[in-house]
DNA sequence: CGCGTTTGACCGGCGC
DNA sequence: GCGCCGGTCAAACGCG
């Protein structure tokens, strides 16, 4: 546990712990109703893992990259340079304690720099004591000096968790307002007059979630997966489907759970229908994805905004297409599949297989695998839906891709044009030097992101482009990892992640890699520091 | 025997 | 209404 607390007010830091609030805040990348600031286990804010810089030096030089994260010893809140309370300097770096170890090399002692000279159990004047003569007496005044010192230290701590608290409520708010403005920005950019009422919408909501006094982050990629919500209470457009087979946000029941089934399964047939297709493992609410989020009800857009967008997410289901040259017949992506059909597709010589995922009883997603007829070396692979269950390290990206994927091009709450936008986005966040590469359909009936590897001679050119996100491997199994294609799906997995986390904001900064070990289902620590590619 | 694959049947949506 | 098509089911089968 850090023991150092406070703020101090360097420039750097600043983006940092600004890049890293949707990051740290949303502990489910495949569940948006965990961007909401529910005292969840995964997203207390007490358990921000703040990036600590480490450094022995007495200058806090921000310029110098941040270090890993295990290299971790002390937060410096109160640096020289605090001048104000504006929280968006709040600076999560630290540096080592000035005064009393200015020389010594950092270590991995906690040290109190309160800038308020109180007295800590391990000064140096205390230390000094000790060779003093002490009589029993002045012990015990030393003893209750000791605890008065205590004392106050805990009420500064507390003051300082209240001002921290204080602080993360308005960089959240800021980020808020900065996202708005984004969208007011790419509003104009648009044609949509659609998309003033989602803005108004996603005001409304945040309104609404503030006063609830549950900060509600709320991002517009998210818009569509919010739907869980919609999930644990009768949705007054839905007619009251109840509880999707899973409880998970995936693509395919966001579309449903909105009521925009073609069948109108938003009744028990549809569901029974699913529950016989799915649910054979009985898996519901309580999966390890965490939904214990049924009292996070965010409003809704208005009845009538939400007819509008049942028409327009009729048949909508989010794909990831991944093409990739392979000769196994299918990539290895770190999950466990079941191979459940195949099919003479129209067109293509080569059939079609159809898999799904075994790693939980119920898990939603499913891919289709199958050779271009063009060039029978060319594997394509569609992923739809999410993963309802922990993943291994590997499996991350791919099921980050789904998942946001569903953010973006589905997500039942939007129009048409806002997926659009959203794709736009993504393209460029993905792809800034070669957005060919990626192909975005938000077109009926199923909005599909495609990911060509094939074409570029070597699909890891546009991943050194500089100046953008450090996306770390994670554990990648050799056989997916080994290939430069087969690197794709992880940072297109990753970046669209982060690009929806962003949504689309922060691209360009120079993220921390560090940052994508604060997901829940993320890899542990000592995988997070391995190989990055950066695009 | 259990698990995964194969494969024909079945179902629902869609276009005509 | 009919046929096509994509997607899924489930019995049969194979393998370790």
């Amino acid at each position: 546990m850090v023991r150092g607390g406070g703020l101090s007010m360097d420039s750097d830091p600043i983006g940092s712990f600004f890049l890293h609030k949707p990051i740290v805040l949303n502990s489910f990348p495949e569940d948006t109703n965990h961007h909401k600031w529910k005292l969840s286990p995964h997203n207390n804010i007490d358990t921000i893992p703040f990036q600590v810089n480490l450094s022995s030096s007495t200058n806090n030089n921000h310029h110098s990259p941040p270090p890993p994260l295990h290299n971790t010893t002390e937060m410096d809140f109160f640096s020289d340079n605090n001048n104000n309370d504006n929280v968006n300097n709040y600076n999560v770096s630290a540096s080592a304690s000035n005064h009393h170890h200015s020389t010594t090399p950092p270590t991995l002692e906690f040290k109190l720099n309160t800038r308020l000279n109180l007295l800590t159990t391990n000064t140096r004047s205390d230390q000094s004591m000790v060779d003093d003569e002490i009589s029993p007496k002045s012990e015990d005044i030393r003893a209750e000096n000791k605890l008065v010192v205590l004392q106050a230290e805990l009420e500064r701590m507390k003051g300082e968790n209240q001002k921290l608290r204080d602080a993360l409520h308005q960089v959240n708010v800021n980020y808020d307002a900065l996202q708005m403005h984004f969208m007011n920005l790419m509003q104009q950019k648009g044609e949509g007059v659609e998309e003033q009422e989602v803005i108004g919408g996603m005001l409304e909501e945040k309104k609404q979630g503030e006063s609830g006094g549950v900060l509600v982050p709320r991002q517009f990629m998210d818009l569509g997966l919010a739907t869980n919500a919609d999930t644990d209470e009768p949705s007054s457009s839905s007619g009251g489907r109840s509880q999707d087979r899973s409880g998970t946000p995936n693509a395919e029941v966001a579309s449903k759970e909105l009521g925009t089934s073609k069948n109108e399964n938003v009744n028990d047939e549809g569901f029974e229908k699913e529950k016989k297709e799915y649910g054979r493992g009985g898996e519901s609410e309580d999966s390890p994805s965490g939904h214990a989020f049924a009292g996070d009800k965010v409003p809704r857009f208005s009845p009538e905004r939400n007819n509008v967008e049942q028409a327009e997410a009729t048949m909508r289901k989010a794909r990831v297409s991944v093409r990739a040259r392979s000769e196994a017949p299918m990539i290895t992506d770190g999950c466990q599949w079941r191979k459940y059909g195949q099919k003479m597709a129209k067109g293509n010589p080569c059939p079609r297989a159809y898999y799904r995922c075994t790693m939980a009883a119920g898990c939603p997603v499913r891919k289709q695998v199958q050779r271009c007829a063009e060039d029978r070396t060319v594997l394509n692979t569609t992923y739809e839906g999410n993963h309802n269950h922990p993943l291994p390290p590997a499996a991350m990206a791919m099921a980050q891709t789904t998942s946001s994927a569903a953010r973006m091009l589905l997500s039942g709450s939007m129009s048409s044009a806002d997926s659009m936008m959203n794709a736009n986005l993504l393209t460029r966040a993905l792809l800034p030097c070669s957005s060919s590469m990626a192909t975005i359909s938000a077109s009926a009936p199923f909005p599909t992101v495609t990911l060509d590897l094939t074409q570029s001679p070597n699909p890891l050119h546009f991943l050194r482009h500089p100046n953008k996100l450090q996306i770390p491997l994670q554990g990648v199994p050799q056989s997916f990892s080994n290939s430069p294609a087969s690197l794709m799906p992880q940072i297109f997995g990753q970046a669209l992640y982060n690009q929806s986390k962003f949504s689309g904001l922060q691209m360009s900064h120079d993220a921390d890699p560090s940052q994508f070990g604060n997901h829940p289902q993320q890899v542990p620590p000592h995988l997070t520091d391995t190989e990055s590619v950066t695009i």
